[in-house]
DNA sequence: GCCGTTTTCGGCCCGACTGTTTTCAGTCG
């Protein structure tokens, strides 16, 4: 069973405990192991067997017995009488916004509904009306919730979110009456999906900010609006909150507002333990007594604690990193000095050589490597052996001309099912950096898919494995790997692991980063981009790094051209 | 169910908004 399956199983069996009316504070510590079962990238079964579950934050005796139950027999016991007793429809019931575990239980036992269509029927034939506490209002947001339902598939990429906030937050700014503003939550996290944004102002004239805010043109609906917070949804389908809040409780409530959540409850345990209450507002010291709230800075000074960077607030070891003065000092964007991983028009790229040279000069950087696909991706255009040295050779020309900037000869070399590339040797010698990658067959066992990318990892003239886990968000799971024994070849082989920045892939993503450096395997940050724009995605990868705890010297394309060339012939 | 430089028992973050209410329950983040 993956850990993926078995975190799933946890978040079921608190929706279903929830619905029953268990006990909140034990649902909520299944809902604490799942998320921390999510984010484990050992395989749980092994930590299952070698009896060290109980040694993992979150999860006790009995969670620990579930788990070995689910290991064991692939079931769990409780899980497995709940939903004998609870009709499973409920649980996509629970999935409307604005329906709850009590909603729920009423419509269930007073009027027998039991799945989302029955409840959508009920409502438009105003059955809920009789209930207690069901009113016109209540049916709307029913209606609209399950509208919102249907339409959306999973949360938005942050490659979509973080444009549209952006663009909101540059219109705001230019409001005279905006004084400080920034985007807050999940985004500001750089998650890599969103569930909705939030955006933080301080102004005073808060009136006249929400007036600017709900007429924005990305501003499909207004859900609701009161005097410090409004919330629309906008053209694409996400929810949008902003709050106006006082200058003094600025830093206060961007902390409180951009999360997560896990950080922030430990953030209060831990003042609750000093005497001290942290809200939105600000921290205060018995009754009244306000000691911090103005910038983020204080309310982490608060508690003894340096600024921990946004990146890193999801409870996973931030917190005792800060007390103990271990933090890391996080890789910068400005500290890349090239892309490893782009597509020019040989292969199935929008643009020309010279076209990216001049927009990766415009970033800054030093070099690019045009990593195009090799000969058997058809559909992408592969270039055959012939068409790659024609390639090398215009890419050695244009070299000649340029100043301060070098293109890297590469490719992006297809892994065959067996493991053997799709270029001999002497074709991978001519090149400055291989990137190997899988694109068909993904189908495969994991000992397979295992061995497959091991063997290439063990050519001595691949440099990097690019999107190791070939998932897309949203879209496609990773194919089965055992990344452990991966990221020991890497580390053997000093091959470097990828971080692809193309926002539906952004893999590795960030908790295997944590992992492969933990192993002390390096790591590129590129953008696999297929026209000039998309350099731009290079921002999600390093956000994926930083959310992965990686510092200036895990990642490659932080060396200057001719470290990094150094770098690769040493290998 | 988990956890412990106040605790192995008794807590478990905190507040806003909404809708249906004459004082608050439910939901959300």
């Amino acid at each position: 069973m993956t850990n993926q399956e078995i975190a799933k199983t946890f978040w079921r069996l608190a929706d279903l405990m929830e619905i029953k009316g268990d006990n909140p504070f034990k649902i909520n510590s299944f809902r604490k192991a799942a998320r921390v079962l999510e984010n484990i990238t050992e395989d749980i079964e092994s930590i299952c067997q070698e009896g060290r579950l109980q040694k993992v934050p979150g999860i006790g005796k009995g969670i620990a017995e579930r788990i070995s139950q689910l290991v064991n027999t692939g079931q769990c016991q409780d899980y497995e009488e709940l939903k004998k007793t609870i009709p499973s429809g409920l649980l996509e019931v629970l999935s409307i916004p604005e329906v709850g575990p009590k909603t729920v239980q009423l419509v269930w036992k007073k009027l027998n509904i039991t799945t989302l269509n029955q409840l959508e029927e009920a409502v438009k034939k105003h059955k809920l009306r009789d209930l207690f506490r069901m009113g016109e209002k209540t049916e709307k947001n029913i209606l609209r919730g399950i509208e919102f339902l249907s339409r959306r598939k999973g949360r938005l990429l942050l490659g979509d979110a973080y444009p549209l906030a952006e663009q909101v937050v540059n219109a705001l700014k230019g409001h005279p009456q905006v004084q400080k503003i920034s985007p807050a939550g999940s985004l500001r996290r750089y998650k890599e999906t969103i569930g909705d944004i939030d955006i933080l102002v301080t102004s005073s004239h808060p009136q006249e900010v929400m007036d600017t805010f709900v007429a924005l043109p990305q501003v499909k609906e207004v859900l609701a609006r009161g005097p410090t917070k409004s919330s629309v949804l906008t053209n694409l389908n996400i929810q949008m909150d902003l709050r106006v809040v006082e200058k003094e409780s600025f830093g206060a409530a961007l902390q409180y507002f951009t999360g997560s959540k896990e950080h922030n409850i430990k953030l209060r345990e831990m003042a609750r333990g000093k005497g001290l209450k942290i809200s939105e507002y600000g921290v205060f010291k018995g009754e009244k007594k306000k000691v911090a709230g103005g910038e983020e800075e204080e309310v982490y000074a608060a508690l003894n604690l340096p600024w921990i960077p946004p990146e890193l607030r999801e409870n996973l070891g931030e917190i005792e990193a800060a007390k103990g003065g271990r933090l890391p000092q996080l890789v910068e964007l400005s500290e890349l000095k090239g892309d490893l991983h782009i597509h020019s028009n040989f292969s199935d790229g929008a643009c020309s050589l010279l076209e990216l040279v001049e927009k990766a000069k415009k970033k800054g950087y030093q070099y690019i490597a045009v990593t195009d696909h090799s000969q058997s991706l058809k559909i992408a255009n592969g270039l055959s052996e012939e068409r790659l040295l024609k390639q090398i050779e215009e890419i050695k020309k244009i070299n000649k001309r340029l100043f301060n900037f070098k293109i890297l000869s590469g490719a992006e070399v297809d892994i065959k099912a067996d493991g053997s590339l799709d270029y001999p040797d002497e074709v991978l010698r001519r090149l400055d950096l291989v990137a190997a990658a899988v694109h068909l067959g993904f189908k495969q066992t994991k000992e397979a898919m295992t061995e497959r990318i091991i063997k290439a990892m063990r050519n001595e003239n691949v440099d990097v494995i690019a999107h190791p886990t070939g998932r897309l968000i949203n879209q496609r799971d990773e194919y089965k790997l055992d990344l452990e024994r991966l990221f020991e070849v890497a580390k053997e082989t000093k091959t470097a692991l990828e971080i692809n920045a193309y926002p539906e892939r952004l893999d590795l993503r960030d908790i295997h980063c944590k992992r492969a450096k933990e192993y002390g395997v390096k790591l590129t940050i590129s953008t696999d981009a297929h026209q000039e724009s998309q350099l731009d995605f290079i921002k999600y990868g390093v956000a994926t790094a930083r959310r992965g705890w990686l510092e200036k010297e895990d990642i490659l394309n932080t060396k200057d051209v001719e470290e990094l060339l150094r770098w690769l012939k040493g290998r």
